[in-house]
This record gives C-alpha cells, structure tokens and sequence, in this order.
DNA sequence: CGAGTCAGTTGCGTTTAGCAACTGACTGCT
DNA sequence: AGCAGTCAGTTGCTAAACGCAACTGACTCG
C-alpha cells in the first residue's frame, strides 16, 4: 500500500489512495453510464459480491457516493455520484481518451457527446494567458501553497 | 483481475488495465517528475524492490516507458517515457486536480504551469461547436465507430 | 407453499503485495 | 590488495487482498 509518505504533497496520490484500485474507477464509469444497483454493477463489471459491497462501502465512507433507496418491502438501495464524485468526470475522460488513441481499432468506441448540440467533446490543458492548448512537454510544476488532508480515516 | 468482458469496448478499462494498479501511475507521475532511475524511485515511493522491477518491465512490455543506458562499467539503465507514455499527461493533470479540489487545504500542493509563460494551466472537457466548456452533466456517451485491441499478450 | 430476485455475508483457497536478506558488477579509498 | 559503498536487481517467506461458491434474509409472484 502506497503509505502517507507517498501521499504526502501530492494530489495524484491524494486521489490514487481514494479511487486507485483495481475496481473502484470502474465502478465509478458504471455510475456515471447510469448503472447504479448492486446487482447491475455486479452482473456488468463481473467482480465478486464482497468486493462489490466492500469498495461501494467505501466510496461511501468518502462521501464519493451516496446509497439512496429506490423502494421499500424489501428495502433497497441505489448508488448514485455526490458531487465530488462526479467531479472525476474529467479524470475518466482522460482514461478513456488514452485507451481510444492508443487501443482502439476505428476509432473510439465510446463517443462523448455535448447533450445539447450533439457534437463530439474534446478535451485539453489550455493556458489562459496564452489562450492555447498546451503539451505535455510544456508542462512545468512548481510548489504551490497547500497541503494535502488524509484521504482517509485509519485504515487502508 | 477485470477480464475482458469488462475491456471489451471500453477504452476506460484497457487504460486500467494498462496502468490502472496500485503502484503504476504513481511510477509514471515520477517520471513525469524526471524520476528516472530505480534507485530514486524505489526510495522515493516506498515500493520494494520486486515490485519495482516488475511494474517497470511491464511499463517497457507494453511501450509506455523504454530503458535506456546511462553509463558503462557497470552496466546502468534509466526509464523515460516514450510518446505513448508521455501522452498519458492529461490523465494524470485530471487525476492531480480531483485530488486538488477534495484533498488539498490552502490550494494544491503542486502547480503546473506553461513553460514559456509561467501562467498556471487549466484543464477542461469542451465543445468544439459552442466554443465553451462542458461539465459532467452535459456530457452524453454513444457508441463510437472502433473496437479495442488486447492491452496485453496473455498474461494478467 | 415453492420458485425467483435482489442485496448482501461467510468461509476458504489462490494470487499478489510487502519485507528482508542476498547477489553481482562495479568505484573509490587507504 | 582489501574493504566499504552504490546501484540494480533476485530470491524466499509471510501477510493481505482477491475470487469463487455457498448460504442468509426479506421480500414478491404464481
């Protein structure tokens, strides 16, 4: 387990010890493509029921989810994105453009579309100053002003 | 481990599948970083030495970083990223200001700025037709024309 | 009343991770 | 020449995480 050591100053190991196992992120794409109860992620993703309960508990636990029921008699619940979770939309864009350019045959097989006008979205690292995307290799980091929290409690 | 049942289609699996474990993009943010020798990165992430060995064999297996010899007598080899893994940059951007916006108290740690003008970069997914940027819940997916390629040979 | 569904929990064997000790090819000092 | 030190691994053993199958419980439906 990458320890607090690592974590330290680092908001890319801040967020791996949150949502950077083997699962979590994909459950977190099945939550955003609408699949929200257990049994669906279960039966999609092909994970086993305990890891399932154990990484929805978890993502609970940091507030990335919330468990909301969708009927009584028998109580049942559905896992829906929190804001927070659903500010990782961009970070699964980037994966999921990676693997288009470099694991896709023609083309992505995914699309993502702006709902109102139906165009293909892209997505960059732009400079405001500059008014222009900017690539890896212009990318310098310096130190900024903060510090990171404990992503969680005790354990993991 | 997520077979291909779960790849199949999904770009946001293969880059998982590729990258997607505990200790691998916390290799590549090093790199990034300009880590490039086992030695600093050992020391610098805690991971034992096996495991170092291994993810970086994976890393060089499937194109993302290559070996390259620094010195003679004896015999040493640095890691550096070759294009396919320098484009996994956005991913990372997107993954350190998740970690930013929930984990960092008095602003991220780390900024990244452009190298030619010093100004603190942005990150966003927008519409190329409505010149404007587009947050999570305006993105819709569809399926795209491609299909995905095996990440890896056999194994894992 | 028995079959079926959904959401788990429990138990057990296999895989993977983490730690420590060891190897090997050197350099540099005395 | 002999010994300490560095870098980049490899090997062996234990501990934690995962994956599977079976079981529970609260229902509904025929």
């Amino acid at each position: 387990m990458p320890d607090q050591s690592v974590d330290e100053g680092c908001s890319i190991a801040a967020t791996l010890a949150a949502v950077g196992d083997r699962w979590t992120l994909l459950i977190l794409r099945d939550l955003f493509r609408g699949v929200r109860r257990f049994e669906q992620l279960r039966s999609d993703l092909g994970i086993s029921r305990n890891l399932l309960t154990d990484r929805l508990q978890r993502l609970v636990e940091l507030e990335i989810v919330h468990r909301v029921p969708y009927q009584d008699r028998p109580i049942r619940h559905e896992y829906r994105l929190t804001a927070k979770g659903a500010d990782l939309s961009p970070a699964l864009v980037a994966l999921m453009r990676w693997g288009d350019r470099w694991y896709a045959v023609d083309g992505p097989p995914t699309l993502l579309v702006h709902d109102t006008c139906g165009t293909p979205l892209d997505q960059a690292v732009s400079c405001p100053a500059c008014h222009e995307p900017v690539g890896a290799q212009h990318i310098r980091s310096r130190p900024g002003p903060g510090r990171m929290t404990e992503t969680t409690g005790a354990d993991r």
